[in-house]
DNA sequence: GATGAATGAGGATTCATTCAT
DNA sequence: CATGAATGAATCCTCATTCAT
């Protein structure tokens, strides 16, 4: 009895394994697929083929399109908001921090390109539950921004601004260089100087500091 | 025969201009259902609605769904490049020139809202005329601000960036700023302070000037 | 002006006729594809085949394959309810009154087999609308039976009995004589005969009166 | 050696009756799904899970839908055909007999009420195989019932009517009757009392016997 | 025997575009 | 010129059935 137990276990437990990677083949096809064509132009075909399986399957792995979309949304989410870290203010180098925070952000960005390019792109607008998820996330790079500028500016390392404003002007900023960087257009390729480029653009700014 | 040929091009005269009045209606409706819905959700029973004509009649004016979405972008970008003045370094006060450039930016986003909103997000990758318009005005926005990066190092007003990283960043940053301040949402709404707040930003950066 | 109002007039005539023939194509055709494949069976393709018409125009007609299958059970609903008369229990001779009315019903079925059938088949439980309609046309035909019971009881030409039960019964053996005898299946099809075996059977029942 | 051989039949006995159980608890479960949803609406999945067996189990009892559906329908025509006795119109009380009869087939309708509904609701033009059973199952009922008019007639019980015309109303009542009161609104649920009124109804017709 | 993941034919519906009037 | 009915390619999704494990 115990064997047969044993048996069943270790076949579910495959079972499961297989499950999952096919989910995960399905995903990186979607990945792929979106990321070349976009949302609208992206077919449930295309996706299928690209990932190798029947129609009927896809179905069995996710309730449709939205919701497949919905997935690579939170990966995405998911990515992003595990490279991020909060930075204590009272640290003893907050600059290094947030420096850090650029790069890894960077390096996500740069490691699935389009996944960033297509939900950077044309993910406002098409469902609700993907709108909410990603106001969640824009509400918390905001806070963390905007968070940044008031200690930057209490701790009289940052004059004063409108952190509303500015901080949407650091996201756009950060959105478009990456998206633009994704798919090298004469621009850097290195993700070190990238990384680096945007953190004194964000922290420094273009005047000479005199 | 002098009189019927005057009659005849006063008529002529008038069918033109109707013509031009309609193909206009047609394209401030398709601004605001564009605007609202976005390219991919409207329709064409939409714009027809909107506009007061008949299916056929758009068809009359527009080869289709593309070429008026292309008519759109088209002025967007005569009325942005159109606020654009290129800023002579040897000037006086160049700095007060890129704030009124930015001034006049800023103006035609909120005197076009829905216009800008979907430019600004969904016009990538719907057809090959329309990314290439884009790419032309992305590509002289990019000469622009690069050029103004460069002059401003030359001068030493500028500390050295990496020029098409940071006006990609200005740009998107600028992008960012306007899409989310359209329709305010707990932001600011005073075109003025909105780009007095993006130049600063741009030119100044976040550090205290020491 | 007056000609070119009466002209147009006289095209919206004109188009409306042949829109409302063409709906009426279409119902004919779903008529005859229902009735022979029931409703399950019967897809939207076999409809517009059968009407001679392309996919998109069918849906310009109706809203789709439950709306068709409603607009045909109200046609039924119509031509039934169309057909009978309420009896006057106080008139002269109601008896020959309620044999006209079975006539007429049989009429009904006999000019419109195969709308018949599938009404009276398969209508149930395929859509809220259509349940709803026809729960109002049983109810009409029971208060109907139900009322002619009551009032022959009253008048001493009918015994007692549980009019509720027995006007189902009534309205049961009605649907299933008609089914049976639209397609004969060596069974009677003198539509006179088959009324008034049915009447006799409904008032006298079957034993041999004393 | 007999008594391997004992055992293996002992085992092989088991397994038969296993499998019986379970072929047994499928057509149940069907029976309940069938009944709730009706033929079509229902899936395999529905009833794989009410019986609580995998899909590919289902597929080793059964053909398919269809012939689980035929199965189902064999069952209540054995119960049907089970309940019924031919009367000898020769015995002394011909019409206590029949009364037995109706009796008996109600109480199969009460008992199986899931399985009458679906059965008499749509089980029409799903299948050859089905069709032609229920062909059968109403050519018995034909028979027996028009056998009985015709002794009727012949021993001056019975007014002379169109047998097969009157046998078809007789079944319709009744499958109406019986449709109605399954799940009773506001009728008859006591089954003596139903089975008297069909009875009546059937026998006595309507009018007063004078 | 039992399982359930995989299949793919089939169906309903949408919408940009055309063209006879 | 204007109209709007007609078109049909394209898309998403379901579910009965199969088959490798």
């Amino acid at each position: 009895m115990t064997r047969k137990v044993a048996y069943a276990d270790r076949r579910a437990l495959r079972a499961e394994r297989q499950r999952s990677e096919r989910r995960d083949a399905i995903v990186r096809a979607a990945e792929r697929v979106f990321g070349k064509l976009g949302y609208h132009a992206a077919s449930i075909s295309e996706v299928i083929d690209a990932a190798g399986i029947s129609r009927g399957t896809f179905y069995l792995y996710f309730d449709g399109k939205d919701a497949l979309f919905l997935e690579l949304i939170e990966r995405f989410i998911g990515l992003v908001t595990g490279a991020l870290t909060v930075v204590d203010p009272a640290s003893a180098d907050p600059a290094s921090h947030i420096l850090e925070n650029v790069q890894r952000v960077v390096d996500v960005a740069f490691e699935h390109p389009e996944l960033t390019r297509v939900v950077l792109r044309e993910s406002r607008g098409l469902n609700e539950d993907i709108d909410e998820k990603l106001d969640r996330l824009y509400g918390f790079l905001h806070e963390m921004v905007e968070g940044a500028l008031i200690n930057g500016a209490k701790s009289g390392l940052i004059r004063k601004v409108h952190p509303p404003v500015v901080a949407t002007a650091l996201i756009g900023a950060f959105k478009e260089v990456l998206l633009r960087n994704l798919a090298p257009v004469g621009s850097l390729d290195g993700r070190k100087e990238l990384a680096a480029e945007l953190f004194e653009f964000g922290i420094r700014g273009l005047l000479v500091s005199r």
